[in-house]
Formats: C-alpha cells, sequence, structure tokens
DNA sequence: CGCCCCGTTGAGGAGAGTCAATGGCTGTGG
DNA sequence: CCACAGCCATTGACTCTCCTCAACGGGGCG
C-alpha cells in the first residue's frame, strides 16, 4: 500500500473486513502526516477542540483524566493500529486528554478528509466502524474489571487484553512482549495503589503466570491466566481464528 | 412531530444540535414500531446479533455483563431518551445483555431504515453522532468512578449524572426525582456490595446531601454534593445553559 | 560518585466484603 | 381479617483487601 508504516492498522482492521491492500487507497490520497512525539508529549489537550484523527503507528500512548484530587486515572491505552478520536469530531471539546507513554510515531489527518475517504468507501467506513466498536467495547471491559474484579485478576486481565491486542495489530507475536508501564501507570489504570500493584505483580509471579523481567512481560500459561481473571475474549470482536499463539499469517 | 412520544429523545438531541421539529419526520416515515416491555424484561440477548436500534420513550434499562462467579457488572443505566445500539449496528454478535430495570417503553427501528434515515439528514446524523459520543463519554466517566472513588463518592456522582440525564431528556424537572435502582443494582453498577451501598447511602443522608424516600431521591445540596463527588458536568457535552435548576424552558 | 527514578518490602490502618439477624412492606391464601 | 412468605433495606460483628507511610535497594545518568 502507499504508506507501509500503516501496517499495524492495517493488520486490524483486516482481521474484521478482510480488506485488500487497495481498499486502503482513498486514505492514501490524503496529505497524511507522519509524526514522531517523544514519551510524555500530550497528543490531545483537555477541553481542545479535536480538529484530526489520529493513528498509531508504533509505540503506547494513554487516555487519562486528572481529579481534583491530585489523582488520575486512565481511562484506557491506545497501541498500534489504533485510532483516535473517531467519536470526537465534533465541534465539543475533548473531555479527556491522550498523552504519549512511550516514543510514539503516529498519522495524522485533517478531520474532513478522514470524513471524506470514509464517505468514498463502505469497506473502509464498515473497517473503521468496527475500530470505533471494539474500542467502545474495551471500554466497557475496563469497567468490569474495574468493579467487579480483584487486584491480581485486573492485572491478569489487562495483561491478557494487551496482549490479544498487540497480536490483532502484528506486534507481539509469541507469549512474551514488551511491556512499558511502570508500577504507578498500572495503578492509575486498575484503580489501585503503585505499592499493591508492585505485591499483585509478585502474587502472579509465585503463581507461575507471569514472568515479568526488564521492560517485557512474559504470560508463562495463558489458558490458566485466563481462568483465574476469568478473562474471554469475546468482546474484542475477533474471529476465533486468531485466539491462540499465531496471529494471522505470522 | 409525528410521534409525540419520541420527546425525551428530541428534548435530548436539541441540547446538542438545536433540532427542529421537521429534522425528525425522516424518522416518521418509517414503521417505527412502540414496543412496551415489563420490568425484568431482556431487550438484548447476550450473543444475539443486534438488527434494531431502539429509543427509550419511558422507563429505565441497563446493559449488565454476567461473571463466570456469579457476580454481575451493571456497565450503564440507559434513560428515556437513550438510543441501542449504535454502534453494535454490524454483524457481530452483542457482547452484552441489555434488560428493563422498570417497565419501559420503546421504539424499535430496522437498522437498514434507521441508516436511511441518517444518510437523508446531515443534521439528524449529526445529532445521533452526538449522542454516541456522549453515550461514549458517559462509560468514560464510569470508569474513572470505579477506579478513582470512594463508595461514597461513587453514589453522590452517580446520582448527580443521573439527575442531570433526566433533566436533559425533560424526565426531571426539580431537585427530587423517581428513582428506581435497588441497593443490590447500584451495587452491581458501581462496584460495592449492597450492604456499603446501604451504608454509603445513610452516610450520604447524614451528612444532609441527599434524602432518600419511597423510591424517590431528592439532591439536598447540589453543589456540595458535586464537591463531595468532584462531579464535573463536562463530559456530558451539554451547553453550560441547562447547568443549573431550569432546564431548558420548565 | 551521588542523585533520582523506580520497584520492593514491612507495618499499621481504613474502607469495603461477608455472614447473619432484624424489621417493614406487599401480595397471597386461609 | 389475619397469618405467612418473600423481598428489600438496615444494622452489627468480624474479616480481608487494599491504602498509606516509610525504609531500602538497584540501575541509569550527569
Amino acid at each position: 500500500m502507499g504508506a507501509p508504516a500503516v501496517k499495524p492498522l492495517f493488520a486490524r482492521l483486516r482481521h474484521y473486513s478482510h480488506l485488500t491492500e487497495e481498499d486502503f487507497a482513498p486514505l492514501a490520497r490524503f496529505e497524511i502526516e507522519l509524526t514522531q512525539k517523544p514519551k510524555g508529549a500530550v497528543l490531545i489537550e483537555v477541553g481542545a477542540p479535536v480538529r484530526h484523527v489520529f493513528v498509531i503507528v508504533q509505540g503506547w500512548a494513554m487516555r487519562t483524566r486528572a481529579l481534583d484530587d491530585g489523582g488520575r486515572q486512565i481511562v484506557n491505552i491506545m497501541l498500534p493500529g489504533d485510532c483516535f478520536d473517531l467519536q470526537a469530531m465534533i465541534d465539543t471539546g475533548a473531555d479527556h486528554g491522550v498523552e504519549a507513554i512511550t516514543p510514539v510515531s503516529l498519522y495524522r489527518m485533517q478531520r474532513d478528509e478522514f470524513l471524506n475517504a470514509i464517505r468514498s468507501s463502505g469497506r473502509l467506513a464498515t473497517a473503521f466502524w468496527w475500530a470505533a466498536i471494539q474500542e467502545e467495547s474495551i471500554l466497557r471491559e475496563q469497567i468490569v474489571r474495574l468493579g467487579r474484579r480483584s487486584g491480581r485478576q485486573r492485572i491478569a486481565h489487562l495483561l491478557l487484553e494487551l496482549h490479544r491486542r498487540l497480536n490483532l495489530a502484528g506486534v507481539a507475536q509469541s507469549a512474551s512482549f514488551d511491556f512499558p508501564l511502570t508500577r504507578e501507570l498500572l495503578a492509575d489504570l486498575l484503580g489501585l495503589s503503585p505499592v499493591h500493584v508492585s505485591r499483585s505483580l509478585s502474587a502472579l509471579k509465585r503463581m507461575g503466570l507471569i514472568r515479568v523481567s526488564d521492560g517485557a512481560v512474559n504470560l508463562l500459561d495463558r489458558r490458566k491466566l485466563a481462568d483465574f481473571a476469568g478473562f474471554d475474549a469475546g468482546y474484542l470482536h475477533i474471529g476465533e481464528a486468531v485466539s491462540s499463539a499465531n496471529p494471522g499469517q505470522a
């Protein structure tokens, strides 16, 4: 396709609607800007109107909401292939911020150009619609995670989700993957304290379910882990084909 | 307008895009079915494909997810004027169920007819897009509520949100409103136990912030309540005009 | 070398869960 | 008309998860 670095997005969307590379052509025609942002950069400012659509090509980002009391909640994690904000394309200010967790490279398109691309191709529109559905579904699952699971379960469940999503984007092939989240980020994401995250992680290690070393996580027994966390990948709306170690044609 | 009972939806949408009654005409032309469902009825079955779009006219409903261990998480509450599932209009099975909390009356349209209506009117499309954005925003706020607030704060915050949303739909005019949620439902919604909900509610009463009596809630001091809960209505994406006691032209 | 960031570990305390008993309300049947 | 069952809310007592404060240790970097 026109822009080879769109790969993660392509990998993701094709899981749903079996797009060919040509289906991406309408996107390639536009002035798509590839940007690099350092770790910690603010990608979307709270309250600012959203005039662009972004697609993450590489790196991790997060949607955050700051609280009065100094606390913070990370609403969700955005990985390569994720788009934002498909929903916020209306002239209402963003009610949350988006920040880079690692150095990030992303595509930026004008909102109107993106809409034109969508309108020009039903298949493309369907694929992005699916992406939006999946995103919302991930939000719902985050709600379940926070509302009805213990600290250790939350962590296990999150790890399984991230692993699957990285798979989908073609980033993580095996059971182990790069993991840039600090204890503090995990805490703000999972509604826990950093200390408790540390303890819960240790517990999972002691249970023989995971291994953590130097910025990488290894899911030793995904079956047991899913059992323990109550993880069912159904909410990601992906076909059964992708369920195990080898995603796509990897 | 053609169908007077669409009022709550109309009241909501007009807050965003200032629709006139004529803008609703495309909807009136279709075969819109008005259904009544009793309390407890299942409106959307888990795993079933979603072929219709629903709009709640009267009553409360909830999106739920059942857990392996017998637990349950209520993902969100749906009030008069709310639509579902705008997102699930793709042939993927629903990953959650929708149930009536009170007796509910709702409109049901064929998915395709709805899409036609949307396509025929940019203003209508924009309005529904706004509804979808608001819904997702409410989900995000639920995440913050569960992740970073105490039991009492969660309850206070929820009450304020529901009050605002009922206002938007033109259902609750004053500071007091009908409240059909049992302690158990509140618990499953807020990630608490029914017992703790009961205690937390008592605490809020003792603090002089609310009054609860016989299926109705009265927000005695919304200012203090919002302060206590960290409630900021920004995420509902409504104009400042609706902020205080008198919503719309009430 | 020393600082800072991050992670770990320990101790004590607060918030929330569980189990259980009680009481009011409603609907039903004798 | 009253008795009883069932549902819901409340309250008490006890337990446990998770939080806070704090000390310590390792690795990267000026």
